[in-house]
DNA sequence: CGCTATTTTAAACGGGTGTTTAAAATAGTC
DNA sequence: GACTATTTTAAACACCCGTTTAAAATAGCG
């Protein structure tokens, strides 16, 4: 395996555990068994590291996700806004078969790059991967054409908050699951239980003020 | 002022806007002009510092939290979820008088606490604070007793995540909404505008599996 | 005032950070 | 097989971190 892909590999497990600034450099080069300068010599910066660990999942997904909300579109029937979330359970679980625990650790780093530096991931992701964000929002106005375009902007803030709060707090919560209610969970039945959640969330009746 | 006090004054605006581990020492006390050695005089080691922080919005608010839970819970007519939700809007913004911003502030310091440190927040939370937690739960299972402890278990965390989420990057999207909507919205706007979003979430249909 | 207790201060400590350097090792090509 | 280009390596760089020290300043009090 090339030291490039090395460092890759480290590096996502380990920042989707500690946080981009909570893992230095250190940690990864000598958990992946390279130089330390291997990452400067490759990826030039740390920043360019967490830019090309998002990218290799976000270029997997995102054809996914694109096509997976086009076709809930382009239904015969009006899809409702189960339907519409649905669409993003096969391409997040398709993650654990491009890399073992995909789902869970692509989840995990989303969570952490809005907490981290700044939102400097959110400007990434979404000047990066527009398109996502725009057929999601064309499927839900489609779903729920009532709801105004300001109102969907706040919920669909909502829906992203809930995701990643959740998804990156994900182990622990199964770990109580498990102890508490002795309920075996794994990530795809966390991800079936905040799906109506956010499609009752966005559904939600519109406040009138 | 004492210095105590300009401490924490200073650490609690720079803990909320950069995170705990991202703010240094010398950042605060320069911030609040105050030597570097004082945090450790006063408080000891930083932990302790992030944690007086806390308290000092945590001892203010639960008070209130509780009392207004179980107002709630004791009213004549079966509270509705709604109505469980909107028991955190008065304490949350009388926080506001407490101290400026301090609404906005908190919220952002809950979610700070639960991306940094891996959790020691919130074991801070719900082993000094467990109070607010039991009346909450308390409170939904009267409004809604249908939902089996384990299905609340899920959807409140949920809301957790929502709610913190939101709050910590609430500033960006009050920004993102004036500029793309021109509506000028503040964090008592954001407030109202989540609480019907998470009210829907927890009282969506039960799934059956 | 004089004495003690508290608080503030400048300086240093030991350790970790991302990044750069220049030499050594390896791979690729004529 | 010699020569170039790429990759790896150990070492050092400059800087920031939380914490500690011991001396200086201040406050409180009989």
């Amino acid at each position: 395996m090339s030291t490039k892909n090395k460092i890759l590999d480290a590096a996502d497990v380990l920042f989707a555990d500690k946080g981009f600034n909570g893992t230095s450099l250190r940690e990864i080069t000598s958990q992946a068994n390279v130089n330390l300068a291997a990452v400067n010599y490759h990826f030039g910066s740390k920043k360019e590291l967490i830019k090309a660990v998002m990218s290799r999942y976000m270029d997997e997904l995102s054809p996914q996700l694109e096509s997976a909300l086009s076709l809930v579109c382009e239904a015969e029937l009006k899809p409702s806004l189960h339907d519409v979330f649905s669409a993003f359970i096969a391409p997040l679980l398709n993650l654990n078969e491009f890399k073992d625990n995909g789902t869970s650790t692509f989840l995990q780093l989303l969570g952490r790059g809005y907490a981290d530096s700044q939102g400097f991931l959110r400007w990434f992701l979404t000047t990066q991967y527009p398109n996502v964000f725009t057929n999601f929002t064309k499927a839900v106005k489609i779903a729920y054409p009532e709801l105004s375009t300001e109102e969907m902007f706040w919920r669909l803030h909502f829906t992203m908050g809930t995701i990643v709060f959740t998804m990156s707090s994900s182990e622990a919560l199964i770990d109580i699951a498990q102890n508490d209610f002795n309920n075996k969970l794994d990530i795809a039945g966390v991800i079936e239980r905040v799906i109506p959640y956010v499609a009752a969330g966005v559904a939600a009746p519109i406040t009138n003020n």
